[in-house]
DNA sequence: CGCGCAACCTGTCTGC
DNA sequence: TGCAGACAGGTTGCGC
């Protein structure tokens, strides 16, 4: 599914092909894309428009148009967005949801089997206050150290694993790269978020960046549908430390990698070398127990 | 407020 | 072979 590298895939191939273009039409063919907003508004705000850049929020693509309006698009779980020019073969897509046609005669599809995807058109004062309490640090930015993950944590008493999937935190960790992220930790996806302690901490923050970084270096993980924007597989799935490998030695220490469902969702881990921390006690309480 | 979970969707896989 | 049911998981919204 295309999370914080699969996304960042596909904004570094689409930056230079798109920026300075022009769009001639957005043709929307299915109005939930939408919504909710009607199709003719988000489309005849963009026509026109030229492309001044891409950027990315979390999972969210950004499309930075003159005039102040940005294009926001999301794939959710089965989008994709592949860029079809003039000379490239023109086979009909399935599941094709909007069409950007661009001023030089290529054009970039967005197709969707499950229909979960969307696109809408905001300013940038618009777009923050979409963004406010929704979507949290940038994973990859100079904001994001153990220190803040440490504040971002405290008292939580989630399960690590859904502490990471919670975009209000940190932005752009979907399953695959939890499930990775917690593995180079060495940390169980069970442990109550509140629960590190300054290694753990130093730990985690250097797992998701890894495992992020690792992503992007392959060009996203294809497990059925994600394909980058020229339509290609990645190959991160290749290069999975747990995520999907279930019965499968660890790579560590040769035990079989674990599945259970945390918070509704398949979460791989290694029972023996991922440490499964205690809920911590609050601070100042009643009189520490004599350690044995 | 924090947390867990259902709902939104539909293609694909599994079992009878 | 056909078909019902489970399953996939990003985000929102609701109930506790």
């Amino acid at each position: 599914m295309p999370e914080l590298p699969e996304v960042e895939t596909i904004r570094r191939q689409l930056d230079p092909e798109l920026r300075g273009r022009a769009i001639r039409e957005l043709e929307i063919l299915d109005p939930r894309w939408s919504r909710p907003l009607p199709p003719e508004q988000v489309a005849g705000a963009v026509q026109g428009r030229r492309i001044n850049g891409l950027e990315r929020r979390g999972k969210y693509l950004l499309l930075r148009l003159d005039g102040g309006q940005i294009l926001v698009m999301h794939l959710r779980m089965t989008g994709n967005l592949v860029l079809v020019t003039p000379e490239g073969e023109q086979r009909s897509e399935r599941f094709l949801r909007a069409r950007l046609l661009l001023d030089d005669g290529s054009e970039l599809r967005f197709t969707d089997a499950r229909r979960f995807g969307e696109g809408f058109v905001l300013d940038e004062r618009g777009l923050e206050e979409r963004f406010q309490g929704r979507l949290g640090v940038e994973p990859l930015s100079e904001e994001f150290t153990p220190e803040q993950l440490g504040e971002l944590a405290a008292g939580r008493t989630a399960p690590l694993k859904s502490f990471l999937l919670n975009q209000a935190g940190i932005a752009g960790i979907g399953n695959i790269y939890a499930d990775e992220a917690l593995f180079r930790a060495r940390l169980h996806p069970l442990s109550p978020a509140g629960s590190m302690r300054e290694p753990h901490l130093e730990a985690l923050h250097e797992g998701v960046v890894e495992a992020l970084l690792a992503g992007i270096e392959w060009g996203g993980a294809s497990i059925d549908d994600y394909r980058d924007a020229t339509g290609a597989e990645g190959s991160m799935q290749d290069e999975f430390l747990v995520h999907t490998r279930e019965g499968k030695p660890c790579f560590v220490c040769g035990t079989p990698i674990r599945r259970i469902v945390v918070g509704g969702r398949s979460t791989y881990f290694c029972p023996h070398d991922q440490v499964r921390l205690r809920r911590r006690r609050r601070a100042g309480r009643k009189k520490p127990r004599a350690r044995p």
